[in-house]
DNA sequence: ATAAAAAATGTTATCGATAACATCAAATTA
DNA sequence: TAATTTGATGTTATCGATAACATTTTTTAT
């Protein structure tokens, strides 16, 4: 590869010239930047990031750590937080974690060795809480999205969860339902919790009692193992009319089991969930959801991360928390109750 | 941060005992292992990538770079890349080119510059060339997917498209459509045009002829824009009673279309499209598709690059194709002609 | 014209790690 | 036991770039 030192010697000049060129920094006469300007093109030089690093201690790069590449949520996010990043000069690369801790380990220690500048975190769940200490520990402003992390103080975006899960229980009371259930992520993730927490509240408030049958905690990842959706379904008695999926993966997951069912929705059933289903959703505006903006988590993040990077030196600001709020869009996957 | 220097100081050693350690080289005894490891765990210490790289020569970093991060065939290929990365011992980032050639262009230059060993491309059209041309330039190994750039030899995983376009029209002249229309990707993507050949193909072969008002050629990713598509609609006449699509985004964008204008998919118009629109187009399989194997693009696409990688010092392979088939996948978007 | 200031360029050390070679002590062999 | 091998560790140079300081050249001021 090309480096300073070939183009220096082509150039007639010193190695720390070229640099002045490329960085635009101190005093060159027009002729000589020209001249070495000249031979970076015809060697096709290209600089080395990573040593250019190592001497900066900063390398402008960025990390996005999400836990399901294939949710329309998280890409959704991940462009809110490409389009920050780009107009403030960094670069961002992502991560992929596939809701499980331990592969996220694995993209932190690679961050920590990449020295990148920061990083935005989806975190897997409760058990992030060794690495985020780690990046902590060395010095890693990061921001979280979605989850916060118990034990972990630190700025976040997150969404107006509870509420959300309030509006959509309310939805069901108004069209006449009573048996509400509830498929929901494990309680290992704060969302999951919220999520439980605003669904027991709104159930209370229509004088509804709680009944913890009607409840099944699963993973939010797809599965191809749908048995314990399908035993749940099985057990609840009398079954509920209506279900409330924590997440838009458990909503499909359901929709799909009552479909092998032969139990039609909503005609039989009605189902309600969080976070929309991508741009391919509007072919056929099914699923009634609590909409997240999910660009604007990543967006607003991608800012908040960047603020952090910058002011390193000045005397530390204290967390900040954004909430965003979560818009109810009435579809077609919840009706009416006939005899209510 | 810490380093080997501070390790070898604290442990009563030198660096060069620290980077044996952490590497398994040399002979060292299990006593100062034992040391350096205790010392490497109470200072938290994480290796720099940087400074490793830089006297290596060889990062162990891998990049995707695909053109739309919210297109499920993508985001699924990104998951086959992952797990045939991994598998290797390599890590990898993704970028997100949005279907245009100057972010393509920054990201690549993000690549050089990080001196990643290799990068998986689909690239966003025939204008990647000039950035493939970069890497080829300076030597690094990369596979294309799901499309080809003419001018450019190299390895490449491609879907068996012009088949599969035959098929969908096959399938269309069986339900009784003589006059289907294509809208397709821009000529400037090899995969469209492909779709094109294998369209007029099929047309050739079913005794219909071609008729350039049937087809539009538009840009691939989504917009908010949808004129160019109303105006074609309003254009044709006689009008069609199926569409092609040529990809999913595309077939969204003209079923979203024809709703707005009251018309109802299958009844009064059929649609088919390529690729599928992830697991979310499970909740109510409406979409008659052809279906790749996107995981199979970014498993084998990872594979090769990294046999690439590997045999560098070897004498050259010649360049390699693989074609994976597509599979058309009947749903309900495309009905039997009444009249036929 | 000459000192002083400013501009242009060069030298050296450094970032954190590893390769290649050097050294020293312990173990083995003759 | 002296000679030799082997094991365990240390030293130095290097990867490609930049900061800090040093030097040379040019410009400006007196």
């Amino acid at each position: 590869m090309v480096t300073i030192y070939d183009i220096a010697a082509q150039a007639g000049v010193s190695a720390m010239t070229v640099s002045r060129v490329i960085n635009n920094t101190g005093k060159i006469s027009d002729k000589t930047r020209a001249k070495v300007r000249r031979v970076m093109e015809e060697l096709n030089y290209v600089p080395n990031h990573m040593a250019r690093s190592l001497v900066l201690q900063q390398s402008k790069l960025l990390f996005l750590l999400i836990t399901d590449i294939t949710n329309p949520f998280y890409t959704t996010l991940a462009r809110g937080a490409e389009d920050a990043a780009k107009k403030q000069g960094y670069r961002l690369l992502f991560g992929n974690s596939d809701e499980n801790a331990e592969k996220e380990k694995d993209y932190v220690d690679t961050i920590l060795s990449t020295r990148a500048d920061g990083v935005l975190v989806a975190p897997a769940g409760d058990a992030s809480l060794s690495h985020l200490e780690s990046l902590r520990r060395h010095n890693v402003p990061f921001v979280l999205l979605d989850r916060e992390v118990p034990g972990m103080d630190s700025d976040v975006v997150l969404g107006d969860t509870k509420e959300g899960a309030r509006k959509l229980v309310d939805h069901l009371t108004s069209l006449g339902h009573r048996r509400i259930a509830l498929i929901n992520g494990l309680p290992a993730i704060s969302s999951a919790r919220l999520r439980l927490e605003g669904y027991r509240e709104a159930l209370k408030l229509n004088d509804l009692h709680y009944d913890e049958q009607y409840v099944l905690e699963s993973a939010f990842e797809p599965k191809s193992d749908l048995s314990d959706i399908e035993s749940w379904l099985d057990s609840m008695d009398p079954p509920p009319t209506a279900i409330v999926a924590g997440n838009n993966v458990l909503a499909v997951e359901v929709i799909r089991t009552l479909h092998g069912r032969g139990i039609r929705v909503p005609d039989d059933l009605s189902v309600v969930g969080f976070d929309d289903l991508g741009p391919y959703s509007e072919i056929d505006p099914f699923l009634t959801v609590i909409s997240q903006q999910a660009y604007q988590f990543g967006y607003l993040g991608m800012q908040m991360l960047i603020e952090r990077i910058e002011e390193r030196d000045s005397l530390p600001q204290p967390w900040r928390r954004i909430v965003l709020p979560a818009e109810l869009i009435v579809r077609r996957s919840a009706a009416q109750l006939p005899f209510s």
